[in-house]
DNA sequence: CTGAAAGCGCTAACAC
DNA sequence: GTGTTAGCGCTTTCAG
């Protein structure tokens, strides 16, 4: 900078404000910076620039994971806000290991973001609290469980995926649901579903849920197959529900080589309305989760944060879900 | 910092002596300094470090985007690796965008990251020369088109993968084959499947070949609806491969569609081994590229010219993709 | 083993 | 409009 300076004839503070787009210098001596610019190749040191504002222009995302599609098109969404305003994504996966998320937690608020969106596991909530006494914006997203009251939040309603789902089973006709869900971390949903079924006086068996750890095609199918006595019992299931799209898509697997029909045999409905879902044999109903829109409205908290230089006042966004209806499901069998 | 010195009655060097964990100081020393933090609640500034030692402990990826789930499990990868050795990931996605790509280069490169990992989109390579000259460890994978003889990259041999998937299929006993491909940046793979026929000394035609823009299920519906008076006409395709198994996912309902039975009436074969290849409806024969190793070979490359801080030498990578049969192809009917 | 001094490259105040 | 003066918070010499 300081020779870029020099073979202009001006300060360091002159190139600076050329740099920066500043409107303060005459034409003529922005030319000239910009000639020894080019000239020298002179490309300025940004880490320096982030000592001297305090502001590094780069936010820190905390996810599970990025494997998940869920999580990636957030990922996804939010990277192309950020990019807008020309921020930076620093990106950390905790792999739902409280310790990991501690340290990221930790390393990241040194200074070296401007702020942190945090997508929620339940295992990360606790490390939480010391970081709100923190200087630095925080907002959290995809807070299925307990969302903090202490701290900008934008989620989505998963409880009302669980009921929209179980609704549009009950509209359909069904009385009789089992349940495939990954529990407990999907237990909102699930009572989600309980509560559609109970609006109409109608109890959703404890021995016709069925967990799927990991949310996985994998655990669906596993799941589906300890299931599938239940399934065929004497009061016949007409419907499942699953509380993920990635489930349903193993539960389906498991009923065509069972030679159940999907749904002429038994409805199949999910949540999440991954790509798959459209594609899936037969297309999956589903409850549609807005991970866009949460993205958006995730970011926009950040950035009144970063305004504030502070974490936007506590607050709950609840994005509503929607039902997508597809062919999997359809009205009960008579019989 | 200066605070937590006073504090111990030490000076700022010994604080840092001691946050850096280095063994000069003595143990008493060392306590009364954490102390002196802890009751401070002192925490090192990252950036002001990184002025001073021009190094940021993060490294920029660039890639076309996200929401593909090869290159979400390759960041993943990635990211898992850099964490194991206290390294940052910053994450900038391309969306093919030449410009943007070039955005992206231009602020990651000025010293905010300690190296640079580019995976490839056939748009971005122009972008790079200039790069090379920049002094900063720069290493490319996935590059499927043309990589660069100037910089290290490590890629998957996508030609074999086509070759592999070609060669499957004539070992089935397959001769009459048509392609569904997202051209031209899958032109490599196509070459391959080519290769496979001609060692027989069989041609795959032109008018065989269909192109699926975008590589989505979306596009493997629309160009096979395009291509089904092809795949029925007088002289019978009974194999299609498809460059991507995303591509094989939109075909495979059409034929369902059709009534055309997998593998029974026509074989189908796709690229990459995408988490759904398995769980496909029937399960999705598929040549799996090796990300994960590419991310580990890639990821080795960065430790080593930010070691020589300057890019390792040009070099040439190419792992080997391997064939994954499933029950989506099968031996042509005999008719 | 500890301390004092100099600087990393840039920006924010002020003067001029 | 342009130049001058101080730092931002840390690390790195180099003496002691």
């Amino acid at each position: 900078m300081a020779d870029v300076a020099q073979r202009a004839g001006v300060t360091k503070q002159t190139v600076s404000n050329v740099v920066r787009g500043r409107t303060v210098v005459s034409p003529e001596t922005r030319a000239r910076v910009e000639a020894a610019i080019a000239e020298l190749g002179y490309t300025p040191n940004l880490v320096a620039r982030s000592l001297s504002t305090g502001t590094t222009m780069t936010i820190g995302f905390i996810v599970p994971t990025i494997a998940n599609p869920f999580y990636s098109e957030v990922v996804e969404e939010v990277e192309m806000l950020l990019e807008e305003r020309g921020y930076h994504l620093l990106l950390a996966t905790t792999r739902g290991d409280g310790d990991r998320a501690r340290r990221q937690l930790a390393t990241l608020s040194n200074r070296s973001v401007d702020a942190l969106l945090v997508a929620g596991d339940f295992d990360i909530g606790e490390q939480l609290s010391p970081q709100s006494e923190l200087e630095l914006p925080v907002v959290l997203c995809a807070w299925e469980i307990d969302p903090p009251d202490t701290l900008p939040v934008v989620t989505i309603d998963y409880e009302k995926a669980g009921y929209l789902a179980g609704r549009h089973l009950r509209e359909l006709g069904h009385r009789q649901v089992a349940v495939i869900a990954d529990l407990p971390a999907h237990r909102v949903r699930v009572a989600g579903v309980r509560r559609a079924f109970a609006e109409d006086g109608i109890t959703v068996p404890d021995d016709l849920v069925f967990t799927a750890p990991g949310a996985t095609p994998e655990s669906g199918y596993e799941a589906a197959l300890r299931a599938l006595p239940q399934l065929r019992a004497a009061e016949p299931v007409t419907a499942v529900f699953t509380s993920t799209d990635a489930i349903a898509l193993g539960v389906m697997e498991v009923f065509r080589h069972q030679g159940l029909r999907v749904p002429e045999d038994i409805s199949v409905v999910g949540i999440d309305d991954i790509p798959q879902a459209a594609h899936a044999h037969p297309p999956l109903t589903t409850v549609a989760l807005p991970k866009r829109q949460m993205a958006r409205e995730a970011t926009e908290l950040l950035w009144r944060g970063i305004a504030n230089s502070r974490p936007a006042a506590p607050s709950l966004t609840l994005l509503r879900p929607e039902v997508v209806p597809r062919a999997s499901s359809a009205p009960p069998a008579v019989h």
